[in-house]
DNA sequence: ACAGGACCTCGACA
DNA sequence: ATGTCGAGGTCCT
């Protein structure tokens, strides 16, 4: 999710190789995971926690809103939370009977508070305006840290602690029963001060603090480890466009319906169990999926049959090099997935997967020798890692996120043209130009 | 420790 | 109209 309230494509620095236009002034860019989707102009709606979510933000609040499951079997209503309506925008909510509209259609929850999350960097959030219990944790713990959080960021240390604010126990059922801003807060990590880490590895790399000013407010999401380890185990050599399809294959043939929403339905990402039977392999193999049948099929069993559901969340609580070489004894997973699932769902902040635009990365702008290298060796891989954690500290992996995010096609043309750097930026758009010839 | 090849499928491109 | 290539890797030799 990139927030963009300093840098969009307006400003002198801003270099539109595409002539790409802002079709909204607050557009949170693709989200890098396969399941959501821009459903209106700045507006996005995925499954999360087993219900749908459109959210949006503007330059200082994330707003969401919660569609209510299919069928609540426990009969418990499921939180139907307001949104405050931008500019007047119009949202169709599937059940919409504790809305009413004031004069200038903005939405408005009978009885209750409104609900918007600031995700101006957590310290400074002051603008939840009626905070819920589960909020609450997270309000205290951001008080009382205040001093000290950015003091350690100042140093790129920041924090462990923040995250264990994060019930890191809490598997896909315990997060369910969470309150939908608490589900929110943890899935952006929005208690991790972003602004404080992004100035400390501007202060150290020279070639992060030229990118990184028109990519702003780029948070690793806390994912759903069980999701996101099957989704990068589609990932291998394939494209985005395909990854994204099999994923919301697996969702729609083995996980359940959570939702219908504008008359498009909407599914769980299905359970590890779902996906353990030996007919599986040969089912996804007739979906497409090639290999990587095999890979899920397998990865599905080995996890169910030697450890257990638990067992993968439980990975959080080890330490980096454990949980990824425990990883690493899956069925299609190397190092590269390993290190996905580490950083993206097991809060191994210095996690940074080497995959082959980061490896050209490294190549351009930091280890020149890689030039030569002919391929990606374990070798290498770990020493471009290692490289990275030296530079970028703890948080490494959040770092090498927002050089990846700026390395991709889509995002190309936000990029920076400063005129010391000009043979550079000529550089980078002729590999702009290769790629987009050739997709 | 490293290079090389197979592996599924599907667009894009020649 | 067909053939080739390569895509956010992994596994095996």
């Amino acid at each position: 999710l990139i927030n963009h309230k300093s840098h969009y494509p307006t400003t002198t620095h801003t270099h539109n190789i595409n002539h790409h236009t802002p079709k909204h002034p607050y557009i949170p860019q693709t989200p890098l995971t396969h399941r959501w989707k821009e459903c209106s102009p700045g507006i996005w709606i995925g499954v999360l926690c087993d219900r749908v979510w459109k959210i949006w933000q503007t330059e200082t609040d994330l707003h969401f809103q919660v569609y209510p499951s299919w069928n609540a079997q426990d009969g418990t209503k499921t939180e139907d939370v307001p949104v405050r309506g931008t500019e007047g925008e119009c949202i169709n909510t599937a059940t919409d009977t504790s809305y009413s509209e004031n004069q200038l259609g903005r939405r408005k929850r009978k009885q209750s508070s409104t609900k918007e999350i600031n995700v101006n960097d957590g310290i400074s959030s002051t603008k939840i305006s009626k905070p819920s219990k589960h909020k609450i944790r997270f309000l205290d713990k951001l008080t009382e840290d205040k001093d000290s959080s950015v003091k350690s960021a100042e140093f790129g240390t920041q924090v462990k602690e923040e995250i264990t604010c994060q019930d890191s126990e809490q598997t896909l059922e315990d997060m369910k029963a969470l309150a939908p801003d608490c589900i929110l807060r943890d899935y952006f990590q929005l208690d991790v001060n972003l602004s404080n880490l992004y100035k400390h590895w501007s202060s150290r790399d020279a070639n992060f603090r030229n990118v990184s000013s028109s990519f702003e407010g780029v948070r690793i999401l806390r994912q759903d480890p069980v999701e996101n380890l099957f989704s990068f185990i589609c990932s291998s050599n394939n494209n985005i466009s395909r990854i994204s399809s099999m994923v919301e294959k697996l969702c729609e043939n083995y996980g359940k319906m959570v939702a219908e929403v504008d008359g498009k339905y909407y599914y769980a990402f299905p359970p590890v169990t779902a996906l353990v039977d030996d007919s599986v392999e040969n089912e996804l193999r007739n979906m497409g999926f090639g290999y990587r049948a095999k890979y899920i099929n397998t990865t599905a069993r080995m996890i169910t049959r030697d450890h257990s559901v638990e067992w993968l969340h439980g990975l959080r609580k080890r330490n980096y090099e454990e949980a990824k070489s425990e990883l690493m004894k899956l069925c299609g997973v190397g190092a590269k997935v390993a290190d996905c699932v580490c950083l993206m769902s097991l809060d191994k902040t210095e996690s940074v997967p080497v995959d082959t635009h980061v490896w050209q990365i490294a190549a351009r702008h930091y280890i020149p020798k890689l030039q030569h290298s002919k391929s990606l060796t374990d070798k290498l891989y770990k020493e471009i890692g290692d490289h990275f954690r030296e530079l970028w500290g703890p948080y490494a992996g959040w770092a090498h996120s927002v050089l990846f995010t700026a390395d991709l096609k889509q995002f190309k043309s936000l990029l920076p043209v400063k005129v010391g750097s000009l043979p550079e930026i000529l550089y980078v758009q002729a590999d702009n130009c290769a790629r987009e010839n050739k997709n």
